[in-house]
RNA sequence: GCGCUUGUAGCUCAAUUGGAUAGAGCGCCUGACUUCGGAUCAGGAGGUUCUGGGUUCAACUCCUAGCAGGCGCACCA
């Protein structure tokens, strides 16, 4: 039940009806009309800009059609009063039986309450995290994983299809490097070889241990020539990678449903395909690319190639697909990887990608675009950088001094669910503080758990009372009377489902974190209340709880645990 | 040089996507524990929303020109 999109519905039904008296104009089309909540000055519960949106056709003062939209809205038996405000908002009051109409609705449905119906359901693809299987994933590539993973659950939460998956560049330099730094850790460990210091190489730790688990297991393969082994030690090193991605993706509770391969996609000779598919639609051909003016690139070799009309599509320049070696460019398996995605026939695709890469968004929705014949078939969303602060400071990663926080010493040291809702917290599009010394400290300075006390005093109230907090409630008439202070926090458990149509729209989870918090916020202010006023307190000097708080109760924590299993975060019924 | 992106209170950030007197937390000041859990709450101070121009009933939001920070710029992935 979405309060404000009912009576949407139902003033686009009064103003028809008034037009069809000829009492007044209506434009084509209502899309501007909005119904949301006043400011906080205001008293009123829902507000809408009917008549200022309609002043100019009708060429009347927006306060004169407020008048005329007035007497036909208050029609309405659920409507007690309207205002007309300058500069001609009509603010309405609701009667209290909308709130108990609310609470019963939630009540009998607690896990539906904030889904939006009327949006039409489509069969997802959303591409993330996708990092080069070189080794274990680092805090850079966590806010991306939790970005992704978010925008998930919201699009299941509204009764989408998605599927999840990461892309792994098992092909090309970076492989090849990778892999050479594996087998000269084995000749480290078999022959006491030193390992060079090439900064082409891996040189992490990690890549002992993969060392290792590959020499336990395949121990008939001959080390001593790197090209005649190179193939399978390539795999053997790859495989041994993701697993290291995928333990680490577990710690922060993230599942893809698939994991492409590259390298699989070149062998099925899908790029030869896609390029041919291309071709037939006259967005390839042979050409040069100049060297960007003023940049001194002096090692610039302009030569003729195979390229990408992308500016057709609006990119700065026509894209590479073929490198001087003949073999294809990263840009060209991942026209291919698209094209598999198009086959496989999803409504949408979704990726999730670093800062580092969002100048490579233009064009790959090129070819998108140009594969589909469709616009925004592809969305891009960019995940920011992450600035870690340890003991006051910045700390700065380093590759080569090996010196750089895991996604394991992450999870370790401030756990899963914290992790996941400071990394919420944010638009993804800023770049995001992450505090080790904040996001540790268990207090009101951690927004984590102050929105999971709020679900531990609710679990408090059942537990003192010998009830639990899951027990159905049967209630055969919802007339209760609910007190200011418990109709403002119904009001903003109201907006709940506005909060997900609007991250679901513009797939922004880091609304439902700020939201909760808001919610919480209300619950713990009235929660002191009752230090004053008995009546405000839940559990009565007959060690009783009547219906209307348990139900009152009973909303807030379903809108908690829902939005806090949406961002994958638990919520404990003590702490 | 070009492209993308950000600029809001001392600091870190919101703002129902164009709505009314721009809101939170931290920090600072003053207060509340015979309590259903103080990991909490009540109150106070703090603003030319980077600058100029434009669009309209209405601009933090859209357009435009600047300023400042971040990221990126073929033959890496």
């Amino acid at each position: 039940m979405n309060i404000f999109e009912n009576y949407l519905n139902k003033i686009k039904v009064a103003v028809d009806q008034l037009s069809k008296k000829n009492l007044i104009i209506l434009p084509d089309n209502l899309s501007s009309l909005s119904v949301d909540t006043p400011p906080q000055n205001i008293k009123a519960d829902i507000s809408t800009n009917i008549s200022m949106i309609l002043s100019k056709i009708n060429k009347k003062s927006p306060m004169a059609l407020g008048e005329i939209i007035k007497k036909k809205l208050l029609e309405d038996v659920n409507i007690s009063a309207i205002e007309i405000v300058k500069p001609g908002f009509l603010n309405i009051t609701l009667k209290s039986t909308i709130w108990n109409e609310l609470i019963k609705n939630i009540n009998e449905n607690p896990y539906q309450y904030g889904v939006n119906i009327n949006s039409r359901k489509k069969n997802y693809l959303i591409e993330f995290v996708s990092a080069n299987p070189t080794g274990p994933l680092h805090v850079g590539h966590c806010r991306g994983a939790i970005l992704g993973d978010v925008i998930s659950n919201i699009l299941i939460f509204n009764k989408h299809k998605v599927f999840k998956e990461y892309y792994v560049n098992d092909y090309g330099n970076q492989i090849i490097n990778f892999t050479k730094s594996v087998y000269l850790r084995c000749r480290e460990l078999l022959f006491k070889e030193k390992f060079p210091t090439d900064p082409d190489l891996y040189p992490g730790d990690y890549v002992i241990q993969i060392a290792k688990n590959i020499l336990k297991d395949n121990p008939k393969i001959n080390y001593k020539n790197f090209d005649e082994i190179s193939n399978l030690l390539s795999s053997l090193a790859v495989k041994e990678s993701l697993q290291l991605i995928k333990e680490n993706l577990n710690k922060l509770g993230i599942k893809h449903d698939n994991f492409q391969s590259e390298t699989e996609l070149v062998e099925k000779n899908e790029v030869h395909n896609v390029i041919n598919k291309l071709s037939k639609k006259n967005f390839i051909y042979k050409g040069r690319i100049k060297a960007p003016k003023n940049q001194n690139k002096t090692d610039w070799i302009e030569r003729e190639q195979l390229l990408f009309r992308s500016t057709d599509f609006g990119d700065d320049k026509d894209r590479a697909l073929q490198k001087g070696d003949n073999s294809w460019t990263y840009f060209a398996s991942d026209v291919a990887y698209h094209n598999f995605k198009l086959e496989r026939k999803f409504d949408k695709l979704i990726n999730i990608l670093g800062a580092d890469h969002a100048g490579y968004i233009k064009r790959i929705t090129s070819s998108v675009d140009a594969l589909s014949g469709e616009k925004n078939k592809l969305i891009c969303k960019v995940s920011q950088l992450v600035k870690l602060i340890k003991d006051g400071k910045p700390f700065k990663m380093s590759k080569r001094k090996g010196d750089y926080i895991t996604v394991e010493d992450l999870v370790g040291e401030v756990g899963k669910d914290a992790t996941r809702f400071i990394m919420l917290s944010r638009t993804s599009d800023v770049e995001l503080d992450f505090d080790f010394a904040k996001v540790k400290e268990k207090s009101k300075d951690n927004p984590l758990y102050y929105v999971q006390y709020c679900y531990a005093r609710i679990s408090s109230v059942f537990r003192n009372l010998n009830k639990n907090i899951n027990d159905e409630v049967n209630i055969k008439n919802y007339d209760f009377n609910y007190s200011a202070d418990e109709i403002k926090i119904i009001k903003k458990i109201s907006q709940w489902p506005l909060i997900i149509e609007i991250s679901s729209n513009k797939l922004e989870p880091h609304r439902i974190p700020i939201y909760l918090y808001e919610l919480a916020s209300e619950f713990h202010s009235y929660w002191n209340m009752g230090k004053d006023d008995e009546n405000k307190r839940f559990i009565n000097n007959e060690k009783k709880i009547s219906d209307e708080k348990i139900l009152f109760l009973k909303s807030i924590s379903n809108v908690i645990k829902s939005g806090m299993n949406i961002i994958g975060v638990d919520t404990p019924e003590s702490m």
